[in-house]
DNA sequence: ACCTGAACACCGTTCAAGT
DNA sequence: ACCTGAACACCGTTCAAGT
């Protein structure tokens, strides 16, 4: 039992990431494994190692198809005329929708962790420094320097995606009259220095 | 074999901590195993469903232990004299310090998930509340209403967080120049309108 | 009552063997 | 060359059986 060839490598690569998407989105990350992928693709466990290097390396890609939606998202987003303060304003917004709309795959990206003293590979890194630069686009904009450029961009952004993490997470323990929309429009104001 | 009775079921759940502890802090969440937990305490698998219910709740519990230290930790640096701003910089400065002093650990608290419907425990939830609240003691002392004071406590600390969160995780993706301590404190200055 | 040890249903990963 | 199927070394959880 061996050789089918119906399939090329390419063809099975975007299978399993299909199969990977539904799985995360519908089970979360934890609910992802080597034997149920290759069952929903028709081939078997060891096949998934014809195409990926392990499960870590298929998860990556799994997470890069993910930061590529979102990136997709927050740049349609982004009107030309529009100043950097509303622009920014937009951006937390869209970003938290993303969120709310794919809970289980915006947390996997953050949920998965390389072991120990790994870190991602650069076509990975790409991806979320993709995002921070939609962001430096906006605050290049504002009347400051270029280092204080990216660090407004860095510590805005942060402070958006923390807000995110302990909301989806249920740690944020807000009161019912606070919104988490609000909570984001309140910090990129304030930082920002109203308006 | 069995029927020991050395040691309490309290002294048990203890050194089962204990054990937690010290494996999640050399090996990350992901390092924590029943069966090591049961080896290093010198008791059978088995014996750990006696004193938890299960491995979330003998993690949540582990988890517990870490907000508490942070809790303290940052307690202690709370000055009466000082104004809010400054102690609000310094209590942001403490959590990243501790983050970065014990990485595996405060790590293991935000890593950690219970499976999809279920939420965090009350006497958990109460140890996350505990610290926001410190922070609100301090936003509380600016000239602003109560609600004001809930949301500033909420997107300072989550921002102040979510910096915590990429630089751990290696999604900061920072310039050298840049010093993930001056990225917190500009965060808090631009929040609360330079000084 | 306390604890064991074996069992159950799962994992990720490897690789000789088959076509 | 492509893919299988079985094996290996792990998981979390349960529970009859022993003291």
């Amino acid at each position: 039992m061996a050789r089918r060839s119906e399939h090329s490598k390419e063809e099975i690569k975007s299978m399993v990431l299909g199969a990977a998407k539904g799985l995360i989105e519908e089970e979360g990350l934890a609910g992802l494994s080597a034997r149920k992928l290759a069952n929903q693709i028709g081939y078997t466990v060891g096949s998934l190692y014809m195409v990926f290097e392990n499960l870590d390396d298929l998860i990556l890609h799994a997470n890069a198809v993910t930061l590529d939606e979102l990136y997709q998202q927050l740049q349609v987003t982004v009107v030309e005329g529009d100043n950097p303060q509303a622009t920014l304003q937009i951006l937390a917004q869209t970003y938290i929708e993303y969120a709310m709309a794919n809970p289980n795959r915006w947390n996997a990206v953050f949920e998965h962790h390389l072991p120990e003293g790994q870190q991602a590979p650069e076509w990975f890194q790409q991806r979320v420094d993709q995002i921070f630069a939609l962001v430096e686009q906006q605050t290049s904009r504002l009347n400051i320097d270029r280092k204080k450029a990216v660090m407004s961009a860095r510590a805005l952004w942060s402070g958006v995606h923390g807000i995110c993490v302990l909301y989806m997470t249920n740690k944020l323990h807000l009161p019912d009259e606070i919104q988490v929309q609000s909570l984001v429009e309140d910090l990129v104001s304030n930082y920002l220095g109203k308006l």
